[in-house]
DNA sequence: ACCACTATTTGACCGGAATCAACAAACCGG
DNA sequence: CCGGTTTGTTGATTCCGGTCAAATAGTGGT
């Protein structure tokens, strides 16, 4: 975990927390905010740390995830550029990190002081609405997993998985799976083996082409209806 | 759904969003709040629509459920006196309820206005902060509820959930289940058969006894093995 | 380009938990 | 307090998806 060229005004201003601020409260935040790399694999956090740093990703790509006391893996998110994480830290009580941080592929990243943010958002009732929006964004992603994990089975969980990043996409033709295949069946709490079992399936069923990482929709509808629970016919 | 006697200030004052306010601001939430009852098994609404009011339970239980295409139901969250909800809607771009609302007991509940709550917080910076409170200790159980249904199997989630209500309650060594095991199955993403086998190998392992909703924990030190996976010995 | 390591696929097998069924107990509204 | 409905328990059976194993493909680093 290496210090780094320091970030440009610019790239903050895509952190939601900042967006607004020219003023004191931005200068303030850049000041004691530290431009960070890690290495592919690297840890930049345990679950339990203390969490003294709001991060913002800037290049590369993260996992948060917990661990079972058998070592298994659960993914609850996957960092990609842009993407700030962490924020919710700043009002709990303990202010502790809830999951474990590493990165999938060597990053760079921002961490901004947790104090110095909460100075900030005091006098700017704006900041922290977008806040309170992006919490509140997150909050239903996460009410969409539990519904997933509770009520769905795993081929499902597949075919609603890739179907909203279809969507997210603009429904190309083709897309890039955002990580690989091993990482996303973390992400779906299925084995990798029965991730690689739904695509054979879903192939077979016409629904889409799979080379490597790159996935050709060929009959959207058919997905749709996969998503839905009827991946036969 | 009718309406009912007037919410007293006291009871207000519960609601976090508005502890901190004796002056203008509470004057207009309370203006436009309105009491409303429902009866046993009566929705307060369904997930989808519009979410024109946040919500505080006075009296009753309610539940926060979503259904899948079958029909399962899986609980999110169990609402008990004292608690609001819905909150984090306010500031969602589609302003609508991400899940289901409905009556497990005849409950009593106020309903503020959205917009007036979202004027009230504009210029009101520390009530901005125990909301970011309360959405961060929420957005956290979630996290836990994730965790829980990725990585542990049923009767793990069972002694998980009764270790937790065990603890919370004070270490009692009775204490009743809060709603019944029917919807606690629901809430554990378990069917009601399992959640009865579950509590009668506990049982039997000599961790407790069950005298219907009534739980007596004989030994503590059991039940915590329990949850961590060794339910034998 | 080469090597070691990691990721992916496929097959065989097994076990946990859902489902189906049948009954017993508890509860609620009148 | 009664009757009907909902809730809870227990047994039998099924099957989804995890685990183990082994072979292959892919990747990053030097």
């Amino acid at each position: 975990m290496n210090d780094r060229r320091e970030p440009t005004i610019e790239e903050l201003r895509r952190f939601p927390l900042l967006s607004g601020l020219d003023e004191p409260g931005a200068a303030r935040a850049l000041a004691k905010a530290r431009a960070v790399s890690v290495e592919r694999g690297e840890t930049l956090f345990r679950q339990g740390d203390p969490a003294r740093r709001i991060w913002l990703c800037r290049t590369g790509q993260l996992k948060l995830y917990r661990l079972s006391d058998a070592g298994q893996e659960k993914i609850i998110a996957i960092i990609n550029p842009g993407r700030s994480f962490a924020e919710a830290t700043l009002f709990m009580p303990r202010r502790v990190y809830p999951v474990h941080c590493a990165a999938l592929k060597p990053s760079e990243l921002v961490g901004f002081d947790a104090d110095d943010l909460v100075e900030s958002l005091r006098d700017d009732p704006a900041a922290c609405f977008r806040l309170l929006g992006t919490l509140s964004m997150r909050m239903h992603e996460k009410i969409d997993q539990i519904e997933s994990l509770a009520l769905q089975n795993a081929h499902l969980r597949v075919a609603h998985y890739l179907l909203d990043e279809y969507r997210k996409q603009g429904e190309p033709e083709t897309f890039r799976l955002e990580a690989s295949k091993k990482h996303i069946a973390g992400l779906l709490a299925v084995q990798p083996e029965t991730f690689s079992r739904s695509l054979t399936a879903l192939q077979r069923a016409g629904a889409l082409d799979v080379d490597a990482r790159v996935i050709t929709v060929t009959d959207a509808h058919r997905l749709e209806r996969a998503a839905r629970g009827a991946l036969d016919s």
